[in-house]
DNA sequence: CTTGTTTGGTGCGAAATGGAACTATATTGA
DNA sequence: TCAATATAGTTCCATTTCGCACCAAACAAG
């Protein structure tokens, strides 16, 4: 019998940065020009987390440095998808929401990924991505508490 | 009992996509100045799977533009860490070769790295990662597999 | 052959990424 | 209270990423 061997930790990272890359360009194959995976997270971010969230919340939940963060939005508000306002309980940040067309953007941009999902689904057991999908979280949760504060 | 929904493949993705960025963090900790994840991967990749491959063969086993290639190999040329020679058996491509140094790099990063892992180790149950690296490797498999050609 | 097409690789330019330094506001503590 | 420190965000800049256009070698068909 094998002794339990971290390396395993760099086998899994390396399956998962290789699917990462294959994900997102399934993503960004359904975004309207001018947008790729970084501005949807955001989107959804605001969508399925919460509204009016403020950018430095955000770069922590992604995992970016805030910098990567001001730039992402910049484009997102040229583009009108979100919009921002001082945050009144705290000088310092903003507040960022999102606008009817940002919200319709991801919405036509789920719609229009869901038969490119249900095809996966057709040559991909769902099963067993419900059974690891609880893994991936707590490895994220407990990756997420372990970086240095 | 709720039907099979492929959405939750876009919820395994989001998962991947930030244990990736997580992961690419932990490794970028240990890798030289002037060195980030993409010139360790060719490294490795040169290493694991076979030395002398072409930029092409590279660049598709990433699924990252052959462009991308181009230039992460001029980094790693100028830092002497791999060589390029003409490929005899096809006047149009070049084969690319792990130096010494190239070589050293790798393992003292794989060396450092050890301590890191060692450390997850010690707050996540390996055997959960046992059981999911054969799925996400059957997934990584079939996602390759599955872009049109 | 030789002409049309495919393939490997590069140069260039636009956009994205992220570190360093900076400003402004908030918080902490002596 | 007010000085020291921490935090949110931006600007600036070097590097990375990647699409497009291009060249040269290979291959395919007549």
């Amino acid at each position: 019998m094998a002794e339990p061997n971290p390396a395993v930790f760099f086998e899994v990272f390396t399956e998962i940065g290789i699917i990462e890359q294959l994900s997102r360009a399934l993503l960004e194959a359904q975004l309207p020009a001018g947008l790729i995976a970084p501005h949807f997270t955001v989107l959804n971010h605001l969508t399925r987390v919460a509204d009016g969230r403020t950018p430095m919340e955000m770069a922590r939940a992604f995992q970016i440095p805030k910098t990567s963060m001001t730039h992402t939005l910049k484009v997102l508000e040229a583009q009108g998808l979100v919009e921002t306002r001082a945050n009144p309980e705290d000088g310092r940040s903003k507040r960022v929401w999102l606008t009817d067309k940002g919200r319709d953007v991801r919405a036509r941009t789920i719609a229009s990924l869901a038969p490119v999902l249900a095809e996966l689904a057709a040559g991909f057991d769902i099963e067993r991505l419900l059974e690891i999908k609880p893994v991936l979280t707590d490895l994220r949760v407990f990756m997420d508490a372990a970086r240095d504060p």
